[in-house]
Parts: C-alpha cells; structure tokens; sequence
DNA sequence: CTGTTAGCGCCTTCAT
DNA sequence: ATGAAGGCGCTAACAG
C-alpha cells in the first residue's frame, strides 16, 4: 500500500525524486527505461515510484509532447442501438493496440450537439476522430481536420472534404435483397426507411429501385415510407401499407429499426406478407416468420475505421510536422453484405 | 474559414493576443467572460479569435488548474451487451449535463486489463470513475479512490473499501421470479447462470434458493449450472439439463445472455418446459414462448451512478482538499425490478 | 481595467 | 551517467 503523499495528491515526479536522492530528470529517465541510466540508479528509483504508487501524470506528459493525448475521439448518434456499440468495441479493440482509449461522445441525433462534441474533442487534443455523422452538415468535420486531428467517417461518405472512410455496401445489399423478394414473385414491394437526410438511408432506397428497375418494375410511391427511426413508427408506418386497398405482398427495411417494427406490424395483422431488412440482429431467427436480412461485420465497420485512422496517426508522427510529404490520399473501404435466409 | 497558424498547430493564446493588440492574460479572461475585462476589449478579443479558430488547450487548462480533465472513466466488461450500452448511455446522459465526457474502456472480462485501464484512467488523470468489475478483486479500484479519484460502481458493491454503488435488486428479482414459478406448480427447477464470481450471479442464485427454501424445497445441484457467459454455452448447459432423467420442467436464467441461450435449447428440444429469466430484452415477446422476465431500467441504472459520481464531485469542489470536511459516507442505491411476463 | 510573474508536471536540450 | 535550465499553453496572484 503507497504510503499517503505530500499535498493529498498523486505523488509527481519530484517526489519520487527526492525519495530517491536523485534529480526528476533522472527519474524521468529511469521510468522509461533510459539506457543511459545507471541499472543500480534505475532500481533505486523504481523502488521509491513503487512505494509511492507513483504513476506519471499523462495530462503533464501530452502538454510537454505536444502530440495529443493518445484518445480516439467517437462520435455516434445512439449508443443503445447494437450497431453502434458494435461499432465503438470494434474501434475500441483496434486502438487499444496502440495504447489509444476512447472518448464516446453520445448526439442524440442533435446535430449542434454534435458540433459542440466535436470542437470539444478537439480542444481537448484527442489524436483523431472516428463519426458517424448524423446529418449532411460536416463542416464541423472538416474544420477538425484543418485544426490538425484526423478524422475517419463511418458508414457515410465525406462531404465537401477529405477523409478517410468505412462504408457499408448499402446500394449493393438493398438491391440485392430486394432482387430476392422479387424473384419469389412479390411485385409489389414496400419499403420502410430512416428520415431522406441519411445517408444510408437513401443509399438504400436507391439500390431497392434498382432492383425494382432491372426487373422492368417502377416503385409505387404509395409504398415508400421514410422518416421512422424507432420500431414503433415503423410498426404503425408498416400497418398503414398493410391497410391499402392494394397493399404491398412484401416489405423491404432500411434498419433493424425499422425491421423489428414492421415484423410486429406483420404478426399483429396476421398478414401474408414476406419481411426483408438491412441490418442483422440477434434473434431473428426465433421470430417464426420468414425473414431475409441484410449481413454484414459492424464489429468489422469498427475495426476498418480504427485501422484507417491509426494510418494516419502514423503518417502524422513520422512525416514531419511542415508540408514536407503529401499528405496520402483519403482510402475508402467498403464492407461487404450478405443475405442471411431465416426459417419462418 | 480561419487562416492557417504560424507553426502548422492550433493557435495559441498567444497568437490570439498578438492578433488583438493586447496581452495573453487579457485574451485568457475575456474568453472566460471575466467581467472585468472593458466590452470593446472583449469584442475585439472574441473577433481575432473567432478569425483564427482558436480553442482553448483543455489539455493545458486541466494541467493549470490542476483539477481533473473534465472526463469520466467507465470500465465495463462488453460494451456490446445491451445492459452495458444502456447503462453507459445512462451515465452519459447525466455526467454530460455538467459538462463532462465519457471515456469508455472494454476490459473484455480480463481482470490484468481492467487493472491496467483504472491506472491508466488515472494517470489521465479522469475526475471520477464508474465501474463494473469483472472480478472479487478490487483492490485497483480501492487505489484509484486512495489517489483520489472518486469512484462508484455499478451493479457490484464494493469489496475491501468504501465507495457509492448502485445495485440491481438481484436477490429479491430472483426470488421472486423463481416464486412465480413455484406458484405455477414447477417443483424441479433449473438455474442457469454466470460464473460465480460475479456478484449479480451469487445475488440471483441465493434469491433463487430463497425462494425454494420458502416453498419448503431444496435445490437439486445437478440442476445448476454456472459459468455462462455467452448464449450458445447456455443452450449446451440447458440442453443438458433437459436431457437428464429427471430433467428439471422449468428454469431460472440469472442474466439475459443464459435466457437466450435456454430458450433456443427448449425451442430446438421442443420441450414443454416454462422459462424464467433476469434482464428484459428486446423481442422477447415475439419468441412465441411463455416468458417471466426480471425487468429493472438499466438507464436508470447508469443515471443513478452518474448523479452518485457527480455529488461527489461536488464535495471535492467545494470543500477544502485537506481533511478539514468528514467525507460524506458511501451511499448506496437500489434498482428495482418487476416482473414482466410475455405471451406464449 | 490590463499586464507581469510564476508554475502546474513533464521532457528536450545543453551542460557537467 | 546525471543535473540545471527552459518551456509546452494556460491561469491564479499580485502588480500597475
């Protein structure tokens, strides 16, 4: 047990110093396994650290370094939704590597509050930031990058500057799932999305008239819905189609959100009606209805995300701090999707 | 758009007051509002640096001011379970509300990182702590409050030192849960649970052997099974349960992840036996199973935590850093649960 | 009202 | 192999 120290603070230093009849620069030295320093030296002052609990202070240490704070910045719209805390453990898993940790900043879908988290994770020097930026308005975004931390986008596109990002294969899952339904013969197809201004969401709408296209079909408008966010709009945005005088025979999904929702609308209707969504989730195969979902690694979105960015750190740190080497082109991954059959 | 700074960085203070003809202390109170500062000072201040974009170095402010960075440590042991989400979702909401972040750390149920995270999180020097250990051993919690920083813990007490904690009623939801069944007429009852070293776990058990023992009955111990952490672990050790001579017609799952787990185990064996569980989780309700979940609001959970760490921060504000105020005794609160039962 | 001095805890540079 | 000086960016305390 380290004895109590000085001030009621967490020893410095010069504690450590002086109790080991040395200069803090030694100490200093000694900690970080300094070659230079005498072995006899280093044990000494290793024995005093130990028996003062002493751990070096990292907000002293980032100030001197001048090279931020070794915390990745995430900044999501809602932590409780499985995609994003998929998302954050799989950045998490990758820049703890590194010895990076991450801040999660929760918006709430508010977009000012989003442009506070950020300006504040700047000013708090985080070496860079992962988003998933709720709206269309990035130039909170790019303003990071200007001030010098690399940003890293996930599951949306940068807009109007670079970066580097990880997308979802959006158009390609939405019209492949769809391009299934039709091929069972569903010709009149609905489709559930998140509100126009997401990005996903649009992508996904396109690749649905895709597929409704290449099989010589044109969606009806009537059967389109956009703007529900949560399960329980979609249920009643879902029983609305279902209550047509020509209703839709199938449903395609844009979100697990908007799955879940239209499933219950199914089951509470008792309607004959085939179910396809983006997005996997835990237990759709126990819902006893046919179900044909969207798959892809959102632990793995994480992961790409957290590996971009750690790229860029590196570039930072070696090449030097002036306009010496360009600055290597944003990359752009894309996570592929596969259809997932579950039994009804 | 703010023009480009003298070395590349961010701008400084400094640059600031270079910019506005006036001295880097001036810059410093007129940003901070000081109403000592003349208006037109004050505006011209705000204008240079609006100009250049600048943002206070937190980094530089927390070292200063020596309080703390503003950050809140939560250490939880998967983040993409639904229950440490929700709860680090609850926490944030409420430490946000004073202006503080949270800095998340997945410890991955190892007990080596969940050590190395406190310290680090110490060494960052965080103003405060809210954990869930994986562990019996505390003792990297009871040296982070030692070095002053407060912590609470979530869903655990605390072993071996005095901290704020919120607990689920995990004894009285088990308990009551398993009396449900009992009063269903099940006399030979299963329990499927996580490793006994979790705290929730041995909870949960004894308020399952309480209620047994009310009931005039005792527990038959080839009918418990512990050390489930994942759901396919669990439908294995039910399935064995089931598979037994005399296998047990009902079971009590101590978390959601062995609920899970069990019910795919009775669905596969398509055994007529009644399930029990802790935690509510989405679609529970749509397995097309009779149901009784322990439900409780794990927001609420993380909020209550949150409120815990923040009047102790409160404390440490105001009163002196010496012993000259007793510290207020270690509060503790509880959640309750319900018990929700779903359709079959 | 504004400026100067000093120092938070650490580490780079230059002595010794 | 070790120590002394200086400063990262900011702000309390004390001038003026």
């Amino acid at each position: 047990m380290p004895g109590p120290h000085p001030k009621g603070g967490q020893p410095t230093l010069r504690d450590v110093a002086e109790r080991a009849g040395v200069s803090a620069m030694t100490v200093s030295r000694a900690l970080r396994d300094d070659p230079q320093v005498l072995p006899a030296t280093r044990e000494r002052v290793r024995a005093a650290a130990d028996a003062l609990g002493y751990r070096p202070n990292e907000v002293a240490r980032s100030l001197r370094l001048g090279r931020g704070t070794g915390l990745v910045g995430l900044v999501v719209t809602n932590l409780a939704n499985p995609f994003y805390s998929r998302l954050a453990l799989g950045v998490d898993s990758v820049v703890a590597g590194d010895g990076l940790k991450t801040v999660i900043g929760n918006t709430g879908q508010d977009q000012e509050a989003e442009r506070e988290l950020v300006a504040d994770l700047v000013a708090r020097r985080v070496d860079g930031i992962i988003a998933v930026p709720a709206g269309a308005d990035q130039r909170h975004l790019a303003s990071a990058v200007t001030d010098g931390v690399p940003v890293v986008l996930a599951s949306r596109p940068p807009e109007g500057f670079a970066a580097d990002c990880v997308l979802v294969d959006d158009f390609g899952g939405a019209r492949d799932a769809t391009a299934r339904l039709l091929e069972r013969g569903h010709r009149r197809i609905g489709f559930l999305g998140s509100p126009p201004a997401v990005h996903t969401g649009t992508e996904r709408l396109r690749g649905f008239h895709a597929a409704l296209a290449a099989a010589g079909l044109a969606a009806d408008a009537r059967h389109i819905r956009q703007g529900q966010t949560e399960p329980d709009q979609a249920t009643r945005a879902a029983a609305e189609l279902l209550a047509l005088a020509e209703p839709p025979t199938a449903l395609f999904c844009s979100n697990n959100r908007n799955t879940i929702g239209a499933f219950r609308a199914i089951r509470a209707a008792d309607a004959d009606v085939s179910l396809a969504g983006f997005d996997d989730f835990e237990l759709a195969d126990a819902l006893g209805l046919a179900l044909t979902l969207v798959a892809y690694d959102s632990d793995e979105l994480g992961r790409a995300a957290g590996r971009l960015l750690l790229d860029r750190l590196r570039d930072h740190g070696s090449g030097a701090a002036d306009e010496r080497a360009e600055p290597r082109p944003p990359r752009q991954i894309v996570v592929p999707t596969s259809l997932v059959e579950y039994g009804g």
